[in-house]
DNA sequence: TTTTTATATTATAATCATTCCTAAATCAAA
DNA sequence: TTTGATTTAGGAATGATTATAATATAAAAA
């Protein structure tokens, strides 16, 4: 990653920051730091890792909540769905789910509803390929009147 | 769901027990029979819950390795992927994922390599939808090579 | 049917990721 | 600068999952 894009990218979280209300703490920014340029879709524990070779008093929690306080304005975003139970399925054919992003509820999608993707070339070139998934996440109607 | 269909899948279970060499213990009959024509996607700790009913000395553990057998067999699916660890990314806009489903790591797809997919009625009739997230499982080159 | 042997189960302890808590520190608005 | 709100460090607490080891059981063999 070149100098410039980098600039860009450290404007524009200030610039979030700034719209979302929210200090730009030492801390916050060597985490954010951390997060440029890196393919790696890192752990907390990775991202406390790097942080804490420049940082050595900063703490689990703070990595916790930074992270999470990123995801809610938009800086970062999560790669990992449903993430604090396991959850299975009786149907073992391929299908699809409708994933409520509060109460976490999973609904089965319809086969017939949906399109087939074409595998990307990315995908079978070095892997081997063994299925796909599709997640739409939504706030279910129950979660919506809650509110 | 009727007779038939729920005798004919508990003689598909009989059967890819045999296939796998699989014991069929009452437990894992009745884990299985809590497994079939449920469509909540449950935890662990709801099948538990439920089979405990009628099987009030079963064990967590038993549950937790029953389901992880059953998986393996391809008896169940698991909704839930890179359960363990949360996973961030700071590339926000949205884009999808290779993953491995043996080291676990996470790869970009170039967007114009994959389609867009079209949102199902389903997803946009009940629920206010978000975005959705397309996951390519595969075992990736060096987990190729490390068999 | 009995014996045998591998496999499965239970109960409990251990681990691991994540969240909670609180006093102290720091930020930014006035 | 003062002040009030936000953030942090550090450690304890929680909750899900996994490991362990002794006992029980299923199913293959005799
Ligand atoms: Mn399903
Ligand atoms: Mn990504
Ligand atoms: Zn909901
Ligand atoms: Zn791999």
């Amino acid at each position: 990653m070149n100098k410039e894009t980098r600039e860009k990218l450290l404007d524009a979280f200030y610039a979030k920051c700034r719209e979302s209300r929210l200090s730009v703490t030492p801390q916050r920014l060597a985490i954010y730091k951390t997060l440029i340029g890196n393919k790696e879709h890192p752990s907390p524990e990775m991202i406390f890792k790097d942080v804490q070779s420049q940082f050595p008093m900063i703490s689990f929690a703070t990595v916790y909540k930074t992270l999470e306080t990123f995801e809610q304005n938009g800086i970062v975003s999560k790669v990992t769905h449903l993430h604090n139970t396991l959850r299975y399925d009786p149907m073992t054919e391929q299908h699809h789910h409708i994933v409520c992003k509060r109460c976490k509820k999973i609904i089965d999608i319809d086969s017939t509803e949906i399109e087939t993707l074409k595998i990307p070339s990315q995908v079978t070139k070095d892997h081997i390929f063994i299925d796909y998934d599709v997640h739409f996440n939504v706030i279910c109607a129950e979660c919506k009147m809650k509110e």
